[in-house]
DNA sequence: GTATGATTCAAGCATTCGTTTTAATTGTTT
DNA sequence: AAACAATTAAAACGAATGCTTGAATCATAC
C-alpha cells in the first residue's frame, strides 16, 4: 500500500491534498491517515498537534516559492535603473502560476487560495512572517517605477493585484465554469500573460484624485 | 435580554455574525443559539438544518445586491449607445462596497469572501444559482463596450475583476496590515473610486496575443 | 375559561473530533 | 543474541458536533 516515502511525508502530502480538496477544518486526522496508511497516533507522534502539521504543509511549499519570488526580483533590479512593471509581475507571478501545473505542486497552489479567508490562528503568524519581506520588497520596486502615484494608492493596486492572483490561482476550474468552457486555465502561459497585462495596465492607471488619505 | 425582533430573525443575523467572524464550519449551532439567547432546537425548528440556515443568511442579503446590480446596469443601459466601463463597474462594485460600511450589511460582506473559498455542497449550489444571471449580463455588457477585446479574453478580466473585489471586501482590516496604516479601507468612497480606475484600466489593456483559446 | 396550534425548553441521541496512553513492533548497535 | 531507541499500533479519553425527542409554555380563538 505505501510507497517508498517516509510516514512523515506522507502525512504532509496527504494533509495537503486533502485541505486543497475538503478545506482545513472539514479535514479531519482520521482521513489523512487513514487515506496515507499510516496510524492516527502517528501524526502525534512526528508533528505534536494538526496545527504544527499544517504549518509544515504551508512552510515547506512557501518557502520555496517566495525565494523564487525575491530572487527574480533581485535580478531584474540588479540591472540597474528602473524595473519595468511587467518584470515585477513576472516575477510576483510567475513562480506561483507556473507551480499551479507542476504535478506536485498543484494542490498546494490551490490551497494557497483558501489560507487567505480561513483565519486559523496557527496560519496567520506563519503567513505574516512568510509573506512581510514578500510584501515590503515587492510594494517598493512597485512605487520605484509608478512614480506618479501616490505611495498608499500603490498598496491599494498591489491589494488589488494580490485579489486577482489568488482568485485565479485558488480555484481553476471556476473560470471554465463561469464561461461556459471558453475559457482554458490549464495554459499557464497564457493565463499569466493576460494576468500580467491586464494588472501592468491596472497598475499603469492615472491616479485617482481621491483625496483624505496620505498623498 | 433578547429584542424585540423575532427569534428567527435573531438566529439569522447572529449567525451571520459568528459565519463571517470565525467561518462556516468553525462556527456550532451552540455558540449561535447562545449569542442569539435562543435555544439550541429552535434552528432545527425553524430552519430544519444547519445548511438550510446558512443558505437563509446568504440569500437574504445577496438576493438584493444582485437586484441592485441588475437594476444599475438596466439603467446605464437604457440609455441606449456604448455603455461607458465604468458604469459597468460602478453597477457590479457599487452595490457590494457600499453595502460594507452599512452596519446591517457589514458582517456579511466579509462573508461574501469566504463563500468563494468554503465549497459546502448546500452553498456551492445556492451561489451558482444567484449568480449565473450577474455573470451573463455583466460579461456580455463588456464585451459589447470592449469591442476590441475577443470573448474569452473579456471573461478572464471580468474574473480578474471579480478576485480584486473579493480579496478587497473580505478582509478590509487587511489592507491596513500590510500597507503599515498607509490605507484605510473606511473610506469607501476612495475605495470604490480606485478600484474602478483600477479594473478599467485593466480591462481597457491591449488584447494579448495568445494563441490557442478561441479568439 | 378552555381548547388549539405555535413556539420554546431541557435532556439526551449517536457520531466525530483532536489528543493521550500503553503496548507491540521494528531497525540499529553492541 | 541482547539491548536500546525509534516507530507503529490499538484502544480509549473527554469534549464537541448536528440533530431528535417529548414535555412545558405561550398566544390566540372560541
Amino acid at each position: 500500500m505505501r510507497g517508498t516515502t517516509s510516514t512523515r511525508e506522507r502525512l504532509i502530502d496527504t494533509a495537503e491534498r486533502l485541505y486543497a480538496r475538503h478545506g482545513l477544518e472539514a479535514t479531519s486526522l482520521r482521513s489523512i491517515t487513514a487515506e496515507a496508511g499510516a496510524n492516527l497516533a502517528a501524526i502525534h507522534y512526528h508533528f505534536g498537534s494538526k496545527g504544527a502539521l499544517t504549518q509544515e504543509v504551508f512552510s515547506r511549499r512557501l518557502a520555496p516559492i517566495n525565494r523564487e519570488r525575491l530572487a527574480m526580483l533581485d535580478e531584474a533590479e540588479a540591472e540597474g535603473g528602473a524595473v519595468s512593471l511587467e518584470s515585477i509581475l513576472e516575477a510576483f507571478l510567475g513562480p506561483a502560476l507556473r507551480r499551479s501545473v507542476e504535478p506536485d505542486y498543484a494542490d498546494f497552489i490551490r490551497l494557497m487560495g483558501r489560507m487567505y479567508s480561513e483565519p486559523s490562528e496557527s496560519l496567520q503568524e506563519l503567513i505574516g512572517r512568510q509573506f512581510e519581506e514578500i510584501i515590503r520588497r515587492f510594494s517598493s520596486a512597485l512605487a520605484r517605477t509608478l512614480t506618479h502615484i501616490p505611495a498608499s494608492e500603490v498598496h491599494w493596486r498591489f491589494h488589488f493585484c494580490v485579489g486577482s492572483m489568488v482568485h485565479t490561482i485558488s480555484d481553476p476550474a471556476r473560470i471554465q465554469r463561469v464561461s461556459g468552457g471558453l475559457c482554458d486555465p490549464s495554459d499557464v502561459e497564457g493565463t499569466t500573460a493576460r494576468l500580467i497585462s491586464f494588472l501592468a495596465a491596472g497598475l499603469n492607471a492615472p491616479a485617482t484624485s481621491v483625496d483624505g488619505e496620505a498623498s
